[in-house]
DNA sequence: TAATACTACCGCCACA
DNA sequence: ATTGTGGCGGTAGTAT
């Protein structure tokens, strides 16, 4: 096997118009815009831009973002990232219209955060495609753009060339799902937790929203074993055989483990059991008894246990608040 | 709820 | 000399 070079670093242009989300702009720009060489080398090279390269105000009084590149650098961008649209049901500029087609004829991959969505449906490249944006305008834009698919029940929507996010902190985790893509399972968990991102949070929805999975991608042996034992959580896993598939001694397997997660091998598994738990509780109508065998406990007694836990209520009343509704 | 039997975790340290 | 490895053993945590 020989170690693969890349020829060139990869550009993010980031679209920024008045008025800007501090927030949204500087959740991307932690994960794009700050030198994180020793998760990957090269990382990305991230552009501010506005038309025009002009001073941007931002939403906050005394705000006000200096952006060094302009339109044309982000319609040759490798990927293209618009924040927050604040004002969605205005007009969006010809001339930024013009170049996320631009982009987007090129191939760029095209990515929204919260209502930057409408910014996307404006320039027509959702069209047929599946998307969301910040739950309260989730309805405007399947009304004003009948030909976009809008899921209003996920964080982010990944159509290949165009990925769209929920709601501001939704942002993140589409984020992190790209360099997920880009760099593997295990750049995108150090990062997870290099930035404190929560494994859940509290109060109104977002206290549902589950911790970023490693995605199929064996990039390295740890991955790869990550990625094994989310499919294989029905078995009894042991922190031995675990390491013997990493093929490392488990003192050694202990210690990669929590770099790159955060965690112990335990705390993790318990984690990603209840997190197919709850999926299982929400989607079907598997008794409680038969979704803690597939999730790998050893009886139900042992599920009710880490799920008040992890989650607070019971498997029960999670079920009757969460189902999914058949629409 | 309590007792018992594991397994996991992590500091320590010799060694490559 | 520096850095990573992995066995050992006490304690903490989990399972039944």
């Amino acid at each position: 096997m020989t170690v693969r070079r890349r020829l060139r670093e990869h550009t993010v242009a980031v679209l920024v118009t008045p008025p800007v989300e501090p927030f949204e702009l500087a959740l991307v720009c932690e994960v794009f815009g700050r030198d994180r060489r020793y998760l990957a080398d090269p990382w990305y090279r991230m552009l501010l831009c506005s038309a025009g390269s002009a001073p941007v105000a931002g939403a906050i009084d005394g705000l006000t973002i200096a952006c060094d590149h302009d339109l044309d650098d982000l319609a040759r961008a490798d990927t293209v990232i618009v924040t927050p649209y604040p004002d969605s049901s205005g007009p969006v500029a010809a001339d930024v219209i013009g170049a996320i087609r631009t982009a987007h004829r090129r191939g760029a991959r095209l990515v929204s955060i919260c209502t930057g969505a409408f910014v996307l449906a404006a320039a027509g490249v959702l069209d047929g495609l599946r998307a969301t944006t910040h739950w309260l305008h989730t309805d405007e834009l399947a009304a004003r753009y009948p030909a976009i698919n809008v899921d209003r029940d996920v964080l982010y929507v990944d159509e290949g060339r165009v990925l769209t996010s929920a709601g501001s902190a939704a942002g993140m985790d589409l984020c992190l799902h790209i360099v997920r893509l880009d760099h593997g399972a295990e750049a995108a968990n150090t990062l997870a937790r290099r930035l404190v991102v929560p494994p859940h949070r509290d109060g109104g929805q977002a206290q549902y929203v589950e911790a970023p999975v490693p995605e199929a991608d064996g990039v390295t042996p740890m991955a790869a074993t990550l990625d094994w034992a989310i499919a294989h959580l029905d078995r009894p896993l042991t922190v031995e055989d675990l390491a013997r598939r990493t093929f490392m001694s488990p003192r050694t397997f202990a210690r990669r483990f929590r770099e790159s997660t955060g965690t112990t091998p335990l705390q993790w598994l318990l984690r990603q059991r209840i997190v197919l738990a709850k999926r299982l509780l929400e989607t079907g109508d598997t008794s409680v008894d038969l979704i803690a065998v597939h999730c790998g406990f050893g009886s139900a007694t042992a599920m009710r246990t880490h799920f008040r836990r992890q989650v607070g209520i019971s498997p029960i009343a999670y079920r009757r608040t969460f189902r999914r509704e058949v629409s």
